[in-house]
RNA sequence: GUCCCCGUCGUCUAGAGGCCCAGGACGCUGGCCUUUCAAGCCGGUAACACGGGUUCGAAUCCCGUCGGGGACACCA
């Protein structure tokens, strides 16, 4: 290696982050970390029907929620900008007219409606799509026809001969002359498109290695192509097996929601374990399940990154996000747990003590923020409703009384805290000669309305002391 | 249809000719723990697509078949 790497990630700002965008980005950028190059974001823009500046902020917001950083790009200019393509237009205007001055482009004049009625005519013809190979109409043409525009149209070197590239994921690939045809570099309008524009920025820009999804090995011929005949040597490529729905067609925002990267945080997925979930889709490191991003910028390498697509697996990626709820500290937690209860209502004083003690309490019975903050919910709230067959099974006649002790010794407990209320459960139901579930269950319906809570200990503590006993109090006055 | 890529448990994967009658993880499932539910721990379930080669030996190499996906725009 002569010198630092440059890899780059070039989205079109066309809708939201894309899951399968999103992963490229990350494999970009960890490659870049880890061989200490640089990562270099690159806004596609030149489709201008599509384009949108709500777009672009709405990848670079997906990005910085998943911490992938670039160091050139929007907001960080550097050497090599700017990094919108529809800002970087004198660059390819200046090579387009290069390729045609030395024979190596074309303008060529038939209309797209020309074009589109041969191609469906061939296609007619032929069965299927696909089919249909420009012609050459206007390849050789000399005379510039009046009130006409032009689309400027690569031309393919004449006669037999293959190009072939060694990808650093799948090997070798080669294609034939005979498979490619003069595609389109330039619009009517001037706009470059793709291929074009894709190319001049990856050289201009210096990237060393393009790394990005398998449905584009096949546009990398063409590109090698205008490569060739600008006389530049060309990048290397890497291409990353594609992510699958459950349907097994690939992840497309139109018809697979989880592929919006937000949505994620809207459900309560932490960036740690979605990144985590996507990195181990396509990459492996031994058996290693639960990877943290450093661990990820030591470990990355193009080696074992994968050839086959995955499916997209939400439970895996549940059980991911509840490992990192367990490992990240609670402070980190329960500040992002905040918001989740703010939306179902909860009134949160700044610093809320409550917080760090709901995520203690519910990391092991959550799967994400937002069912954290669901199930919590009731612990904030003031009183509460009993659900009837827990309240007909564990508010009897035979509980009532322990339920009148143990009221009455929390009561007077100098130290609210789990242990200590813990104790009084178990004191009350060793006095009371029966097992401590004949005691707990009752105390726990009647607080939290159910059967199902953390440890009773932690459960009062967390409702606090008024509310416990007004909850105790409430049951106990039950009919 | 043409071209390109791919093919290990249901899913994500380990596996670079003998370490593999295939390992890990999610899921499912049995048990332990236990004041409930979880979490945790221990165990079980389940795969080298198929057929030919090459080799003393193949999940690993080659060929074919079948299967899956992707690309076939004046989108990216």
């Amino acid at each position: 290696m002569a010198s630092a790497p440059r890899v780059r990630f070039a989205p079109s700002p066309t809708g939201y982050l894309h899951i399968g965008g999103a992963r490229t980005a990350l494999f970009n950028y960890l490659y870049a970390r880890r061989q200490g190059g640089a990562f270099i974001l690159r806004i596609e823009d030149t489709d201008q029907e599509r384009s949108t500046p709500e777009s672009v902020k709405a990848i670079l917001d997906g990005l910085e929620w998943l911490g992938i950083d670039w160091d050139e790009g929007p907001g960080k200019e550097g050497a090599h900008g700017p990094y919108f393509q529809t800002q970087r237009m004198d660059l390819y205007r200046k090579y387009t007219e290069q390729l045609i001055a030395e024979g190596k482009a074309y303008r060529c004049y038939c209309t797209r409606e020309e074009i589109d009625a041969r191609r469906s005519a061939v296609e007619k013809q032929t069965g299927k799509p696909g089919t249909y190979k420009y012609e050459g109409t206007c390849r050789n043409r000399t005379d510039v026809p009046e009130g006409r525009t032009s689309v400027v149209r690569f031309r393919m070197p004449d006669g037999e001969g293959r190009v072939t590239f060694d990808d650093k994921v799948l090997g070798p690939i080669t294609k034939e002359y005979s498979d490619l045809d003069d595609w389109v570099m330039v619009r009517a309008d001037g706009i470059p498109l793709y291929n074009f524009g894709c190319v001049i920025d990856d050289y201009t820009m210096g990237i060393t290695l393009v790394g990005r999804g398998q449905e584009h090995v096949n546009s990398t011929f063409p590109q090698l192509m205008l490569y060739q005949a600008l006389g530049w040597q060309p990048p290397d490529f890497a291409h990353f097996p594609l992510i699958l729905g459950p349907d097994r067609e690939k992840l497309s925002k139109r018809k697979h929601p989880e592929a919006d990267v937000m949505l994620h945080k809207r459900n309560g997925i932490l960036p740690e374990a979605l990144l985590n979930f996507v990195v181990r889709l396509g990459w492996s490191h031994g058996n290693e399940e639960v990877i943290s991003r450093q661990q990820m910028v030591e470990w990355f390498d193009f080696d074992h990154v994968g050839t086959t697509s995955g499916v997209w697996n939400p439970d895996k990626l549940m059980w991911l996000n509840q490992q990192w709820m367990k490992l990240l500290p609670a402070p980190v937690v329960a500040e992002r747990l905040a918001p989740f209860l703010q939306a179902r209502g909860v009134e949160l004083p700044p610093g809320d003590p409550r917080l760090e003690r709901v995520v203690l309490a519910f990391r092991e019975r959550a799967k994400t923020l937002d069912e954290m903050a669901a199930t919590a919910l009731k612990y904030f709230q003031h009183g509460v409703e009993w659900e009837e067959k827990a309240a007909t099974k564990h508010l009897t006649a035979d509980s009532r009384p322990l339920l009148a002790r143990v009221r009455e010794e929390v009561a007077a407990l100098p130290q609210w805290t789990a242990p200590t209320l813990d104790e009084v459960v178990k004191r009350v139901s060793e006095q009371a000669g029966v097992g401590m579930g004949k005691v707990a269950q009752p105390v726990r319906v009647a607080t939290t309305g159910g059967t199902v809570s953390p440890g009773i200990g932690e459960t009062l503590e967390l409702l606090g002391r008024e509310e416990t006993l007004h909850r105790l109090d409430a049951a106990l006055a039950r009919p």
